[in-house]
DNA sequence: CGGTCATATTTTGCATACAAAATTTAACTT
DNA sequence: AAGTTAAATTTTGTATGCAAAATATGACCG
């Protein structure tokens, strides 16, 4: 009987392809609204166009392009309404999962946890903003796996995953920054005390200033393009 | 200008299959852990496999079905930890969506609720559990979309669907029938007194009486068949 | 018999081919 | 020149074909 070491089945195509495409929705190499053109696409990827339907299909069901019925898909374009709504659904889903994270995590978690804090304190006091937003995304998602429930993990990723294109932009300002800062203090707080109702609400909180930092950006985004297309 | 009357645009076919397969799937028509075979499948609903096989994909997002590289695919099967994660983030989403729901249920939507209320009261008094079903899914799905956010909406009936395959069988017994009842009940009255919290509340402990219903079946349902399995 | 290996069959995964729908282009009319 | 209609082109949607992987079958050996 050898050791099962065999089987590295890397990843189909399909899957291949759902990812960078993933990932260029995400980083907004394709924007939101345009057409995802098949013939286009599949010479770029260099693959046929039936793993790259494939992906697409799976893409749609994530809620990240629409179908359209004999016209192929596009880039979801979210309007403010879908963020507000989106925001919302994230706000209960992050706040139950610091919830259950100041009921579930261990020791060493909480550790680790403090640790990427006072590195992420680091890197706002230097004004580094790519590695802040590094720590803060590893921090979120150390507290959504001491949460220790990987159906929440993810259904919170993929709404996650729609938000991401816009958050991409968001360069806050000082002020914001420093709340923001202040409230991961809380949470080590309410973490540390293994206090999951003071853990939610400052999860809420902070869901809520991030929403409003969008919801300003997108307004000075959308609004003067807005202007350009009208105007004359 | 003609008016645009046309534009009947039926689904396109793979659509169409994404939706028999779902049913087939919720329905335990498929059973859980089966292998979906292509060719089988695409003579059974009479479409080629290129149409079924993006509706696959579809699924394995939804999270209804599983991938298994160079195998296929196959209805997922829920371990009794995964129907207790899916239940933890079904009882945050239905909570979120009780609680908007008592703050922006119009006067018209709560008399409808009201009024499905009594349906299903009735139901239960006959002891009609067919009726008392689609009466209580009736109830939560208004209770939906008195909170007024799509998103929360689909996110919530993606979960679901991977819950309804258990709960097809899931026959209560007259105590926790006659608690679902009477929670029901508070849950009309937190509406009537827009009180998010206390609606917030009630959800969380039917959710969690639901979870407790569907466990002690499974354990039923499973245990006899494993048994059944290793025997001699 | 029980087990291993080689071969045959099935099944999946991807590419290509073809049909239908949408879009674009251009001609024509007023 | 604006609008309408018809043809050409592109693009999507579905079916089919072919290669690779997995599974099933069976011969062979102990």
């Amino acid at each position: 009987m050898t050791a099962d070491i065999i089987a590295i089945p890397r990843a189909a195509l399909h899957e291949q392809v759902a990812h960078r495409l993933r990932q260029m929705l995400v980083e907004n190499r394709i924007l939101p609204g345009a057409k995802l053109n098949e013939r286009e696409l599949s010479e770029v990827l260099k693959v046929s166009r039936t793993p790259l339907r494939e992906a697409i299909k799976m893409l749609a069901a994530e809620g990240l392009v629409e179908l359209l019925t004999n016209r192929g898909a596009i880039a979801v374009e979210l309007t403010e309404t879908d963020v507000l709504n989106t925001f919302e659904v994230m706000a209960g889903l992050e706040a139950q999962s610091g919830e259950l994270a100041a009921q579930r995590i261990t020791d060493d978690e909480l550790l680790e946890v403090k640790a990427m804090h006072f590195e992420m304190l680091a890197a706002y006091t230097r004004r580094d903003l790519p590695a802040y937003y590094r720590l803060n995304a590893a921090i979120h998602s150390a507290i959504n796996a001491a949460a220790k429930n990987p159906v929440l993990t993810a259904t919170y990723n993929q709404v996650n995953a729609r938000l991401q294109a816009l958050r991409f932009r968001s360069n806050q300002d000082g002020d914001k920054w420093t709340s923001a800062v202040r409230e991961h203090g809380l949470m080590i707080e309410a973490l540390e005390a293994r206090h999951p109702a003071a853990m939610r609400q400052v999860l809420l909180d902070h869901l809520t200033n991030k929403r409003d930092v969008v919801i300003a950006q997108i307004r000075v985004a959308i609004q003067p393009a807005l202007r350009r297309t009208n105007k004359a």
